[in-house]
RNA sequence: GCCUGGGUGGCGGAAUUGGUAGACGCAAGGGACUUAAAAUCCCUCGACGCUUGACGUUGUGCGGGUUCGAUUCCCGCCCCAGGCACCA
């Protein structure tokens, strides 16, 4: 093939040729080191979009230079098929969720193929198979067993309306998404994953794995949130008992004056047990349980209490202390159970206004004395204790270790940790996941499934309504069984698993994807490739899907599946795809095929501009992979979302730099094509012949081309970087005047050239380059080549220019061989024209020479 | 409020360890080729000033500092993005 630049032609031969090849098909092998590359798999939502041609064109150049660098790469890919999206379908169209996602798999698989990703297909996994949740079933067996499963009653978004469960996700401010109604909060017993059991090693793990972006670590960090502090004893005043609080300010206790207490805590309604106020309080807490989440953490809820007529004491000043059921305070965190410390809490402090409750300063300003009646916030800052009896004087941050000693000698607190981080609530009530396995009796109660009746298979059978709860639930031929324990009637579990739980191991699941024997997972082949190398995914999944895998891999090695301690050896969190949108008076939203000439086309409106902002459908400015695919090609796709930011940044989309990616594909083709017939039977240069200049700085610039782009791609994975300096180097190409036919040695020199423009763009842009490469008479597959070398001596420039400087101030530049001697470059800078006029009359103090950079002279006026 | 990032030409971005700010691309302008247009190839392109140069001044959010030298390090402030948010 000749002449023009074809796109489409090319790629759809090499797809094809790569496929009957199986180029991309991988398999262990203990000779060469292994690389695995993952990029974070789809949700099947029935077209691919920028951001996973992003995502997915980043993970290829990695995964086909690391192959080219002779690594055994393992480059997989899948399905993250369970959800909810496929249930909405199915409640909108009447399709079944297998069904759509089965479709939407063969159009995004058809996609994907047609941007030339290295996947080896062989290894597909799509979750939604009961081959593949079946082993995750057999993990949760072994978890419940060790109790990292675990049932309790925890509380969900309720429609009265719908009778559903919602997803946090389908609550609208407050609102049911689908019918408008007010939501409400209902109690549920739901299945949890002990992840707290794995907090300390998930916290210690933070700091040792530097191949991870920082701020993702601090954000799981933050997340997990440990504190340090005390659990200090608060006696009852009038009767027996005692009241717990942890606490991280030991030092602010002699300041406590009252005690909270979270509403929804059992012992509120303890305390006020036959009391006068007990219908008043109940009426209080269950105002406060029907409050939804979103309104009880919004800025605006104000805080609020009620006296429950008891008192407890002060452990160090013995004063009595009112106790309080309070709206702000967590059930779920410590004890449930806080001091208020009103002077140096801004929460207390507006509680103990609204309650005209006592404030004692017990921390004070090094600079003002503090007056309790006249604060008019809390007191936060670091200072001097005061009114705390034998540590008066202290200051108050080396006071906290005192005092917690102190609790400790006199037997009423001791030192504790708390973390924010709570456990996994797993449990979904949808039926488009993978089902617990578990069989509810009424004699034996929770029985797990025998492991030899694995898999639970989810019945296909079923209509969704979104109404009335669980298809699975209303499913009699799925729900009714016999306990596996006593053999009477029972229920099976009807909650489904949360679908972070199958992105928890997929990655284990790709090293052996067809492996059905105990535990789904060879051993042998998961440790060899496990862990993954370099992953490569959003940052929205900073926190949940990254922390939950990293639990669940420990987990596995618990259990003597896995070898390594944590997943991901690497992370690289990409950016976001972005364009400004665009809106029509009349019509909103415009998608940009709806609008010509700036006008929209339908009412030939002129059209507002937006600002930039994240692709989204609800936006309309999204640009379609097929439309550029069939336009442009995949690998101007490709090369562009490169070329336009480096890959942790956002990308922001521009149709001329689409445009620009376009023409240099051109460009690179056409000054190819135009040398093929003379370079065609000719060997790149190798001979150590002295070139002519021109020769010579090429072949100068393809080795530090090679240099540079080897650098971008394998320290920093900045493609940008390393296209424009490909770019470069063609640009010099051009600049060369094509040799006579019969000069074999420019000609060679060319053909090295060309041949290392083609291998250094092959990651990046595949398909052209593969074409090349046989055009210009190799048989091998590009793919399998070996990625290039340079030689630094050529590399090397043998003239530098030095900068001059006076006071720090470019004055003047020289020329010098690179070998030259530092002495003689501070005579040459001190001896040109520009610097002797300009250092008359001045006194030279000293001479900085940087070593083949600059010469800086510092003088005095 | 707290914790992270980030702020560089008309635009996307480069400057890897404190050492020539603006690589490369886009847009714009000019030229060549062409009957013409497109395409292509070549050149110019931060701002201001004048003596139009191998010119001077200035310039990396703002104000200070360290240094022979700061886009880069330190302190204070402003703005933008993301995360967390009654976690006691």
């Amino acid at each position: 093939m000749s002449g023009k630049y074809h796109p489409k032609d090319i790629e759809e031969k090499w797809q094809r040729r790569w496929e009957e090849n199986n180029t991309f098909k991988v398999t262990e092998d203990l000779n060469k080191n292994k690389y695995y590359l993952l990029e974070m798999f789809p949700y099947p939502s029935g077209k691919i979009h920028m951001g996973h041609v992003r995502n997915y064109t980043i993970g290829d150049v990695i995964a086909r230079y690391k192959r080219m660098k002779g690594f055994n790469v393992l480059h997989p890919m899948g399905w993250d098929a369970f959800g909810m999206p496929a249930e909405n379908a199915a409640i909108e169209h009447g399709i079944h969720p297998s069904v759509w996602t089965h479709e939407n798999i063969d159009n995004m698989k058809a996609q994907l193929k047609r941007m030339g990703f290295s996947y080896d297909w062989d290894r597909e996994v799509s979750t939604c198979e009961p081959e593949y949740y079946r082993w995750e079933q057999l993990f949760f067996l072994w978890m419940y067993e060790k109790g990292l499963a675990y049932k309790k009653t925890s509380s969900v978004n309720w429609c009265y309306q719908c009778k559903t469960v919602l997803a946090n996700e389908q609550v609208e401010s407050g609102l049911c998404w689908r019918c408008g109604k007010e939501v409400g909060e209902k109690v549920l017993d739901q299945w949890f994953f002990r992840i707290t059991a794995y907090v300390e090693e998930l916290l210690e793990y933070c700091d040792k794995l530097p191949g991870w972006p920082e701020r993702v670590m601090t954000m799981q960090k933050n997340w997990i949130g440990k504190s340090y502090g005390c659990e200090l004893t608060f006696p009852m005043a009038d009767t027996d008992g005692a009241i717990k609080v942890f606490t991280t300010r030991q030092d602010t206790i002699f300041g406590a004056t009252f005690m909270l207490i979270a509403a929804e805590h059992p012992l509120v309604m303890e305390l006020v047990k036959g009391k006068s106020i007990e219908k008043e309080v109940s009426d209080f807490v269950e105002k406060i349980k029907k409050h939804d989440k979103m309104e009880r953490t919004s800025e605006y809820y104000e805080k609020e209490g009620m006296f429950l007529d008891a008192y407890c004491l002060n452990p160090v000043t013995d004063q009595k202390m009112p106790i309080f059921a309070a709206n702000f305070v967590l059930a779920d965190y410590g004890t449930g159970c806080v001091m208020a410390v009103p002077t140096h809490d801004q929460r207390d402090f507006e509680f103990a206004r609204k309650y005209d409750l006592p404030l004692i300063v017990v921390i004070q300003p090094k600079d003002r004395p503090l007056d309790p009646a006249e604060m008019t916030e809390a007191y936060i800052e670091e200072g001097i204790l005061v009114n705390s009896g034998q540590f008066n004087g202290m200051e108050n941050m080396k006071a906290l270790d005192s005092i917690a000693a102190y609790f400790e000698s006199i037997g009423k607190g001791k030192r504790t940790v708390q973390y924010r981080l709570r456990d996994w609530g797993i449990s979904r009530q949808r039926y488009w996941g993978a089902p617990i396995p578990i069989v509810n009796c009424k004699k034996c109660g929770t029985v797990p499934v025998p492991e030899a009746d694995l898999p639970v298979v989810l019945p296909m059978n079923v209509t969704l309504t979104g109404e009335g709860g669980s298809p699975l639930a209303n499913h009699p031929s799925f729900i009714e069984t016999t306990c596996p324990s006593c053999g009477q009637p029972a229920l099976r579990e009807t909650d489904t698993m949360d679908t972070f739980v199958e992105s928890s191991w997929y990655f284990d699941r790709y090293c052996s994807a067809h492996y059905d024997e105990k535990p789904g997972l060879d051993k042998a082949k998961v440790d060899y490739w496990m862990p993954v190398d370099q992953y490569i995914g959003g940052i929205e999944h900073a926190i949940m899907h990254l922390l939950y895998a990293r639990f669940y891999s420990k987990v596995l090695r618990d259990f003597g599946i896995l070898s390594c301690d944590e997943p991901f050896t690497n992370l690289l969190t990409q950016g976001m795809v972005c364009k400004e949108s665009m809106k029509c008076a009349t019509h909103g939203y415009l998608f940009p095929e709806e609008v010509e000439d700036g006008k929209c086309i339908h009412c030939k409106k002129p059209v507002a501009i937006g600002k930039t902002e994240k692709m989204s459908k609800s936006l309309k400015n999204v640009v379609d992979p097929n439309y550029l695919i069939q336009n442009y090609g995949a690998d101007t796709t490709r090369i562009f979302c490169l070329f336009a930011a480096p890959p942790e940044k956002d990308l922001e989309w521009s149709d001329q730099g689409v445009d620009g990616a376009f023409r240099f594909l051109n460009r690179t083709w056409r000054i190819i094509m135009d040398y093929l017939e003379a370079v065609k039977n000719i060997k790149p240069f190798e001979g150590g012949d002295q070139l002519p200049d021109e020769l010579k700085t090429l072949r100068r610039k393809t080795h530090q081309t090679i240099k540079k782009v080897t650098g971008d791609i394998e320290d920093r994975f900045h493609f940008n970087t390393a296209i424009s300096a490909v770019m470069e180097l063609v640009n010099v190409l051009y600049q060369v005047p094509k040799p006579a036919d019969d000069d074999r040695t420019a000609l060679s020199v060319i053909r090295e050239s060309i041949e290392s423009i083609i291998l250094l763009l092959n990651p990046i842009v595949p398909h052209i380059c593969e074409e090349l490469w046989e055009d210009i008479g190799h048989r091998d597959v590009l793919a399998d080549a070996p990625w290039p070398s340079f030689d630094p001596a050529i590399a090397a420039e043998d003239e530098i220019t030095i900068v001059i400087q006076i006071n720090g101030k470019l004055r003047s530049r020289i020329n010098v061989p690179a070998s030259e001697e530092a002495e003689t470059i501070k005579s040459l800078a001190a001896a040109d024209d520009k610097i002797v006029k300009l250092l008359e009359g001045k006194q030279v103090m000293k001479v900085v020479y940087v070593p083949k950079k600059l010469v800086n002279i510092v003088v005095r006026e």
